[in-house]
DNA sequence: CCGGAATATTCCCCAAAGTGCATATTATGT
DNA sequence: ACATAATATGCACTTTGGGGAATATTCCGG
């Protein structure tokens, strides 16, 4: 029998990487070179991440030429949207994600992938 | 140093036992007995949710004669409050902490520890 | 068909968690 | 002091998670 909804949810939050991607893609979906490139992680923690969040239905992914672009869910449950509004009002003020937007900025421009 | 709020936060929220005992605790302090008696579970899981959760900050504890009472601390921190809030209308309406709620009600009546 | 870029997966290690069972601790009443 | 109730802790075990390093896969261009 599957896990609750809500369950897998806080399982996926209680990561830091992981609020640092979904963070990431709340704003614009991305691939996974970008990702990594903003994280400034290692390509398999990257990848293994995101296989968590997809696999806990947080994020879709669809596969574009050499790329795989991920992205929150077309229709995300309320549950997942409301902790997502959560964090934008309470948590992702803080400094790691905020430089994360900064280098999101400056990598998205020269974006190979997104063609 | 010591781990994010709101990463401590997910990780506690992230279990069903602990899920159900803070939704009794958001109605009132409680003894672990009685905590027990609701959740059905045996003693030593019970305690140790409880020591983990007050490890992390998510409740208090105080020692009343024979028995420990547990309650949410006075002042939870805006997170932890707002993730309460989240739960109490999106999730404590499913059915295992609405049956919990009713052996709260049978168990408290006949309750030793609140003299 | 081949080389290279992007991504996914595997193997290995270690730490943390979750649980059952048994035992220790603490406080109470006699 | 002792028995007992309430609670906490320890031990053993299993699972999960997180990370690094290496390797496999997938897809493109030539």
């Amino acid at each position: 029998m599957m896990e609750e909804e809500y369950l897998s949810v806080y399982k996926c939050l209680g990561d830091i990487t992981r609020l640092r991607i979904l963070h990431l893609l709340q704003r614009e979906p991305l691939c996974v070179c970008h990702i990594q490139d903003v994280l400034g992680e290692p390509q398999p923690k990257v990848s293994k991440q995101l296989a968590y969040l997809k696999r806990h239905a947080m994020i879709e992914s669809m596969r574009h030429a050499n790329w795989t672009i991920y992205r929150l869910p077309s229709e995300p449950g309320t549950f997942l949207s409301q902790n997502l509004k959560c964090l934008e009002s309470l948590v992702f003020h803080e400094s790691v994600f905020q430089e994360d937007l900064k280098r999101l900025k400056r990598v998205d421009t020269s974006a190979a992938c997104l063609s």
